[in-house]
DNA sequence: TTCCGACAGTGGGGTCGCAAT
DNA sequence: ATTGCGACCCCACTATCGGAA
């Protein structure tokens, strides 16, 4: 047995297998719920919003970092590539999220966006944008895959396998306290958590051994108009989302899911017969064949993660018809409003 | 029998690059 | 020169089916 392996339970060093390093290892995927949990038998991670990223350093010392679908990101990332060949032992696969920080220190996918057209290190050296590496997992070491391990194994040699220098990560996690720390962690803006299952081994596959607890923003919009369905799809495509500001609608995007068959079809012939031809929105109003406005006076509320840069929503999915509320009074809720008359 | 996981298909914002206009 | 489209990232959700529980 290796000194590297050596670290592991009796029963993870028997999970070890001895082979050849993989091409290749599907990522392991989270499943989202909505239900938090404490339990002493998970640990939870802050989840960061940026893009996963699988490492392969080989036993000739080479760094390729590998998008989820199997795409080469060296190019985007090359002070990743050199710190991993600078800091990570040859033979070795690491899991883990890129990710860039806005002034308040919150992960930012917007900022890191403008991150991933770099392709080479003067550049990457040039931009104002800089990224990190949280890893949170390691698949291979030491002439052994140790997916059939436990994440609490794994983790332990991942953080004894590198020195831990920026740009590269570790992601620590909280052993308890679940909840508190999700309500934490959405005081502070994050993302969310994720909560993995301590003894479970890696599927590469989604897997209920890793849950999302996400922190939703939820606000009611007015439903301004629809976009025509596609394929196989009953009623309408989308539904254009609006909120007032200044007493104009400002158009906040669409969103396109949360429905099922009966309330596309419902929903649908209702909005057929408010239909308008004016757009309601204010001067900077969507247009295209496949819209149509109606009178503004249905109110929805959406989930969502976060607004855009051009107040729109990202991720927005639809949760039911309000009733209760008043187109006029529906405003973008971080705003303040003058009273209204 | 019921439930769960995997897939396909629909929809979202944003970015880039290339081809058609 | 501008526009449109697909391919990437990030997704949420519904409907369906087959196998696990």
């Amino acid at each position: 047995m290796t000194d590297v392996l050596a670290r592991l339970s009796s029963d993870d060093r028997e999970a070890a297998k001895r082979e050849d390093m993989p091409d290749w290892l599907t990522p392991m995927k989270a499943k989202l719920t909505h239900e938090q949990f404490s339990d002493p038998d998970w640990v939870y991670e802050r989840k960061l919003d940026g893009e996963r990223v699988i490492a392969y350093v080989t036993q000739n010392g080479e760094a390729r970092l590998c998008s989820r679908n199997k795409k080469c990101l060296n190019k985007s990332y090359p002070e990743l590539e050199q710190a991993l060949v600078d800091n990570c032992p040859p033979g070795v696969i690491v899991d883990g999220e890129v990710v860039a920080f806005n002034d308040d220190d919150i992960s930012d996918f917007q900022l890191l966006q403008a991150r991933m057209k770099v392709s080479n290190r003067d550049e990457a050296r040039a931009s104002n944008v800089q990224v990190y590496f949280y890893l949170f997992d390691c698949l291979y070491i030491d002439g052994h895959n140790i997916t059939n391990c436990s994440l609490r194994g794994r983790k332990k040699l991942l953080k004894e396998a590198l020195q831990w220098t920026d740009p590269l990560r570790f992601t620590a996690h909280k052993n308890e306290d679940g909840i508190s720390y999700y309500h934490e962690a959405c005081e502070k803006g994050w993302e969310g958590l994720i909560a993995k299952r301590a003894n479970a081994r890696y599927a590469h596959s989604r897997s209920s051994d890793w849950l999302k607890f996400k922190c939703l923003m939820q606000q009611e919009f007015v439903i301004c108009g629809f976009t025509q369905p596609e394929g196989e799809r009953v009623g309408f495509g989308a539904l254009l989302l609006g909120f007032y500001r200044n007493k104009q609608l400002v158009y906040a995007g669409d969103v396109g899911t949360g429905f099922d068959d009966a309330t596309l079809k419902e929903l649908g012939g209702r909005l057929e017969s408010i239909s308008r031809e004016t757009s309601p929105f204010d001067k900077n109003s969507p247009s295209g064949d496949d819209i149509t406005f109606v009178t503004p006076k249905l109110v929805c509320e959406i989930a969502f993660t976060e607004w855009t840069q051009n107040d729109n929503l990202r991720h927005p999915r639809f949760l039911g018809l309000r009733r209760d509320k008043k187109a006029s009074k529906v405003h973008k809720e971080t705003e303040t409003q003058k009273a209204e008359s």
